[in-house]
DNA sequence: ACGTCGTTGTACAA
DNA sequence: TTGTACAACGACGT
């Protein structure tokens, strides 16, 4: 688009704003950061690198906007309305369940400022200890859409949970903080920026080359809700009812569409939530399946979330579960999770059949997760065997790319290349 | 070359 | 609530 419009003459202008950092600079601080010299360029991979290499954010540019900016010279061309719904190809969405959520800036500003009202909640939030299963209060701020479409900036919002912060005695620090989230999303940000093919296996070097299986069965059970394991398919519902669904749910049904039960591509995975996701982020989506898959970040494949378990320890009742699959509504506490382990008379009573009301389970966790974990440690032992040389023997070929600016720099056309200030 | 440490597993014991 | 086995990965920094 720059090019073209270059050509066209038509004023372009790209300030980084949309997050805390500029990749690029996060990349290029890196690559002199001490025990890095050699790096070639690559981008930090953990948190930590992230964050000791990027510092404090820089301030927001404004913290008022009197009107929107002006439109630069557009070179003869004339402006064109804002799509339609329909012509962004949502036209076959049905109206009939309207999603708690809403869009602008004003509900963005008004959904932040409630959140931080709760200064108590602010200084002592820690991601891992949030309920998934809270759907009449999310557990966390819900800002992630907004910060997505630009309805709220990721600097000022920092600032604001700063001021917070400075109100308090105590406060939580990053990764498990709330500002710890906004880095988070930086540190995706700049790692997608900096790996070519950051968005598939295929040619991507920080991910593990895994022989996923193909089976559009299972596949579609899992996208539309249908695998029988009650937990997995109200996330999936939710996912579809509300566009979002918290953190941890994400985690349950990406592990066990990927590593964890049926082993399948986390690329289509990462599709259906691309799709259906009102905060759905190119850099963030394909990192967090990146890290579910144990693909890139986390490589504990043996930590398996339990579609059983995992749920119940938050919700033992049930109450996510009845709401997102009424059909389930009537199944008691004790089957609820495992409603293929009622006896019969319990089904009828509750009027839900399995089998027929609602499916049976699509696979067995205890067995397919006892075959993934195998499968894994055979793909991980034959990446080590050379068919992914992420580190060791190639280190030239594998590294150099990086740093001559050749063929391999990321794609402008795909990443959304941050410009440096003008 | 090697030690440290990593946002978010489970089941079970104490 | 905290600690342990399970079985053991890789980025980073010294």
């Amino acid at each position: 688009v720059t090019d073209f419009a270059a050509a066209s003459g038509i004023e372009v202008f790209s300030p980084v704003s949309h997050t805390l950092f500029d990749p690029a600079e996060i990349i290029e601080k890196f690559l002199f950061s001490s025990a890095n010299l050699k790096n070639g360029g690559r981008p930090p991979l953990t948190y930590q690198s992230f964050v000791a290499t990027a510092g404090e954010p820089p301030k927001p540019v404004m913290e008022k906007y009197s009107e929107l900016p002006p439109i630069g010279d557009t070179g003869g061309y004339e402006l064109l309305p804002v799509p339609k719904l329909e012509e962004l190809g949502y036209g076959d969405l049905s109206q009939e369940y309207i999603p708690p959520f809403r869009g602008g800036e004003t509900e963005a500003l008004k959904r932040m400022r409630e959140s931080l009202q709760d200064k108590e909640w602010v200084a002592k939030f820690e991601k891992p200890k949030g309920d998934p299963s809270a759907f009449l209060k999310p557990a966390t701020t819900v800002l992630s859409p907004y910060l997505k479409f630009g309805c709220l900036s990721a600097r000022y919002f920092y600032h604001c949970i700063q001021d917070v912060y400075r109100s308090t005695k105590t406060h939580t620090k990053p990764p498990v903080s709330l500002a710890g989230q906004l880095l988070w999303r930086d540190f995706f940000y700049t790692v997608s920026f900096g790996t070519p093919n950051f968005h598939q296996m295929e040619g991507n070097k920080i991910c593990k080359q895994i022989p996923w299986r193909e089976n559009g069965e299972l596949f579609v059970a899992w996208r539309d809700g249908r695998t029988g394991y009650p937990w997995i398919d109200a996330i999936m519902i939710q996912l579809r009812k509300w566009g979002w669904m918290h953190h941890l749910a994400r985690h349950s049904v990406a592990c066990f569409l990927t590593r964890g039960d049926l082993y399948i591509h986390w690329e289509q995975g990462r599709d259906v939530f691309e799709r259906l996701l009102i905060d759905s982020d190119w850099a963030i989506n394909n990192g967090n399946w990146l890290w579910l898959s144990c693909s890139s970040f986390f490589y504990q494949y043996h930590r398996i979330y339990s579609p059983i378990s995992f749920g119940k320890k938050y919700d033992p009742n049930g109450d996510y579960i009845r709401h997102f699959i009424p059909v389930l509504k009537d199944m008691p506490k004790e089957y609820i999770y495992e409603p293929w382990t009622a006896p019969l008379s319990v089904q009828e009573k509750a009027r839900c059949i399995v089998g027929k009301d609602y499916p049976k389970p699509v696979v067995d966790h205890e067995a397919a997760s006892k075959e993934c974990r195998k499968r894994m440690e055979e793909a991980y032992a034959s990446n080590r065997l050379g068919g992914n040389p992420v580190k060791g023997n190639s280190s030239n070929s594998s590294r150099r790319k990086f740093s001559d600016g050749g063929q391999d720099v990321p794609d402008s056309s795909m990443s959304k290349q941050p410009r440096k200030r003008s």
